[in-house]
DNA sequence: ATATCGATTATCT
DNA sequence: GATAATCGATATG
């Protein structure tokens, strides 16, 4: 398998059925993958390394947990959507609807490594890019990773991601992660000890203070 | 109409 | 380590 992105493949989203499973398999599978947003001649494009899995009722700290409203319907809609909500009154975070129509679950993208658009990600987040280590500002963490590819409610919420030629979407280019590490989820307070966190083991890109 | 709080981040000390 | 910033969804009156 090449190392280098397969450019081909990144235009090609993944299929519904992807994402028509427990967001738990889901969230194992897109670590890998290459998040993809499309804007004209602009491309960005991110490996995703780290990810967090939300299950439906059973999940206290699941949006979707006290059942259907306005804000969460997404994540009880049909598979591959994005699910995007603002939080702390500063940030977006994105999320991809799972499991079949009717019933809710989703997957948070919380870091991805940049791969391509890096100028426009730098400009997009308001940093300077000096060394290798500042690549790390760019997409680490969800509110980082929502900025950088100018996620927002208005503009991306309740995307089908499947549908070919959308302008935001997950490719698979072939590459597989060496190893999936998982832990506790970050930031929550309900349900804090289940481990639906997964990480590309030892991946640099992953938010939190760096070892 | 008003109060509460959150799947975060930047910027202090 | 602690906290301010700051919006909108939701619950309650």
């Amino acid at each position: 398998m090449n190392k280098t992105a397969q450019v081909g493949e990144l235009h090609k989203p993944l299929s519904r059925d992807f994402y028509a499973r427990d967001p738990r398999v889901v969230s194992r599978d897109l670590l890998g993958k290459v998040l993809v947003r499309q804007e004209g001649k602009n491309l960005l494009a991110a490996r995703i390394v780290e990810v967090e899995a939300y299950l439906g009722e059973g999940d206290p700290a699941a949006h979707a947990a006290a059942g259907r409203t306005p804000r969460n319907a997404v994540l009880f809609g049909p598979p591959g959507h994005s699910y995007v909500y603002f939080i702390y009154g500063n940030h977006y975070c994105f999320n991809v609807s799972c499991l079949p129509d009717g019933i809710a679950g989703g997957v948070l993208f919380r870091a991805p490594e940049p791969l391509a658009g890096i100028e426009e990600m730098a400009q997009a987040r308001g940093v300077s890019i000096k060394g290798k280590s500042d690549l790390r500002k760019l997409t680490s963490g969800p509110g980082r990773l929502a900025e950088a590819f100018g996620i927002t409610r208005t503009r991306d919420n309740g995307k089908d991601l499947t549908r070919a030629g959308s302008d935001l979407f997950v490719a698979d280019d072939g590459f597989h992660p060496p190893s999936v590490q998982t832990t506790v989820r970050i930031g929550i307070t309900k349900a804090a000890k289940r481990p639906l966190r997964y990480v590309i083991a030892g991946n640099e890109f992953a938010s939190g203070p760096k070892p």
